[in-house]
DNA sequence: AAAAGAATGTTGCACTTGCAACAAAAAAAT
DNA sequence: ATTTTTTTGTTGCAAGTGCAACATTCTTTT
């Protein structure tokens, strides 16, 4: 069983667990509600958007199956708004921060699993979140898009990869500007390092 | 109990976990090892460096006492050089990453604790990183040192900060150019935002 | 106490990036 | 099928940042 199957299971036999479901565009969470829950996203995608002062739009994460969020993984103080939204049809399961801990009354055994396979799941988000904060410490937008593409095409294997979102979402992603995103991967095809495929396919011509 | 308590707890009755002792200036652990470690910083500082192709170093990361760190974290594809440095004389627990969801032969019940402890410090890890990855997704120097003045200011409970390393460092820290850097802070100061005090003290004006 | 090394502070210049504004194409909604 | 909205593509210009080079101060080593 992998950590998933792991973590339904324990639903199937533990009420601390809940499943819900979020149509394509609707909002699954906004990160200002008291109770402390978090989420795993067992089918579907979405993206963890913040909105600041000026209303300017971050991504500030994007989430597939198996990825964890949740309020407790944010600092409060900050002043913006954060918001996760579905931007394909999700599952997701949600509990209780305070649940995961806590034994059931009558012991329930199903917790010690569910610890260890969010225990798994965390060190992936973890490797995640490593992976992003890299990719934000390079200094040009060329180097962001290099190691971006670069991740891409070593998760599939591929030379050829497939962008998860618009170019527009991707400049929000890797924090640059889009124009000047947009004039880097115009270089990029110039200089014969990548070849534009369909829309959101990107060939890597450099080995 | 807090979670290092227990952790400890658990290092006093199996014997999977082991501490170590690392002075100030050494090398904690190099990213290439095969064996996969994690480590958990009990005492003292450390940093997570990064080299470039170029030499360029980068300070990736920053650990104090609860942060948890290894290999596991990272995917290893990326061709960069990563080893994490005392930059105190530190005390770390360490185990096998396997060895955490193994039971022990005796069937250990300190496992248990173990995972329960550590899921709670992967939690604040995550917390922590995401506000490093809010930092960074900053596009303006100003911003970024403006959010990380924040963080230190609440963390505590004071307008007068005190910097965890140089500001050479904390150039690498935020992933900009150090001249740059110090040019902001002097318009800053001008300003009146913040007032320079004792090497790495500042106060800030802005409530 | 002197020398070596590291951190801080400063500046001019070139280059990258952000910003604004717009046209064209594609996708979504009616 | 038509309209509306979103995304892509492009450009000039201004502002921000990186880079290099150097002087000064502080810290560590000998």
């Amino acid at each position: 069983m992998n950590n998933l199957e792991l973590i339904l299971n324990v639903k199937n036999n533990c009420d601390k667990l809940q499943e819900k479901s979020f149509p394509k565009g609707t909002t699954i969470t906004s990160y200002i509600e008291k109770r402390k829950q978090i989420f795993i996203l067992l089918e579907g995608e979405a993206t963890l958007i913040r909105y600041d002062e000026r209303g300017n739009k971050d991504i500030v994460d994007f989430f597939k199956p198996g990825n964890v969020f949740g309020e407790t993984f944010y600092n409060v103080n900050v002043s913006s708004e954060l918001s996760v939204t579905a931007t394909k049809d999700c599952k997701v399961l949600t509990c209780l921060y305070d649940d995961i801990q806590k034994k059931c009354k009558n012991n329930c055994k199903y917790h010690e699993q569910l610890n260890a396979a969010l225990l798994n799941l965390l060190f992936q988000n973890t490797m995640h979140q490593n992976s992003r904060i890299e990719i934000l410490s390079k200094r040009t937008i060329r180097e962001k898009l290099h190691i971006y593409f670069e991740t891409l095409s070593t998760e599939t294997f591929s030379n050829i990869i497939t962008l998860p979102f618009s170019l527009t979402d991707l400049a929000d992603f890797l924090s640059v500007n889009r124009s000047a995103m947009m004039r880097e991967l115009k270089d990029l095809e110039d200089e014969g390092f990548i070849e534009k495929k369909e829309r959101k396919r990107i060939k890597l011509l450099y080995k």
